[in-house]
DNA sequence: TTTATTTCGGATAAATTTATCCTATTTATA
DNA sequence: TATAAATAGGATAAATTTATCCGAAATAAA
């Protein structure tokens, strides 16, 4: 569904999230442990949800990666998605056509609106801070 | 969300469906030409539709791929898109976590089952014959 | 100002997916 | 039985995704 990068990107995300509200600044090397993912890779992924403004960093000695606090509130699951894996999940057509519309509709065009169109509600629906609290009450986990 | 290879699995199928219900059979390449494919790779999936019994195929000459008529109305979606792609995308973590139920989900567990169901539904209750049914009527398309 | 710490970013490698090519095998028919 | 027409399948290549490595740049603190 998602690619390998953009589910390290949406835990990091929720990682990192989970520690700025206890204003707690987190290195790749803490989060790939936490999230189970490969360092240097998780990294580069972390370059692309700075330069797309969903999380800040601080470089140098007691630098980190951060999320403002506002930010946790209203920064949406798809944003996270569309930074890394784009629109094409809940945008393109399911069987790849370039052009799929109702004027020229793919076989499974009608079929599929539903799912996709219940995927882009869930992501925009979705907030940081909703399931970085699901995290630190112990609900939900990011590894195993 | 499906592979290249799945796209053109179910691609191929609606196709050979359509042709069958007319008595022809249908060559990887007169296949390809239809769904906008690359030939030997969609010969590929073909083999692998054969093996799992979604498509006949006859070799020699005049032989091609055919699907047996009550096949055509009894094979679902699913069956395609589990010969090719597994049953991961409707049953496997959203964030790819091994272990992940209601147990100890991951963070965007309970949002997702409602996709994945809703896809998995979908998947299960669509038949080849109607998605055929609707590229010979013209209401759809295979290409562009 | 030097040093230690930390992210940034380019280069490269490994793995997987997508795609191509060529030969073997099968089958109808002349 | 020979030939032509087809699918089967192995080997290989190209493209993309995933992953690693290392030096550059930035920053806090000694």
């Amino acid at each position: 569904m998602f690619s390998k990068a953009c589910e390290y990107g949406i835990k990091a995300a929720i990682f990192i999230a989970v520690n700025s509200s206890e204003h707690r600044r987190v290195s790749p090397k803490e989060i790939s442990e936490e999230i189970d993912s490969p360092q240097a890779f998780t990294a580069k992924i972390l370059q692309a949800l700075v330069r797309n403004d969903i999380v800040q960093s601080v470089r140098g000695a007691h630098g980190g990666f951060e999320i403002e606090k506002d930010k946790i509130a209203t920064t949406k699951l798809s944003q996270i998605v569309f930074a890394i894996d784009g629109d094409n999940i809940y945008k393109g057509c399911g069987l790849g056509l370039h052009t799929c519309d109702e004027n020229h509709p793919c076989p499974v065009h009608d079929k599929f609106k539903v799912v996709r169109e219940e995927l882009r509600e869930m992501l925009e629906n979705t907030t940081l801070e909703q399931l970085a609290l699901d995290i630190k009450s112990g609900v939900s986990f990011l590894k195993i």
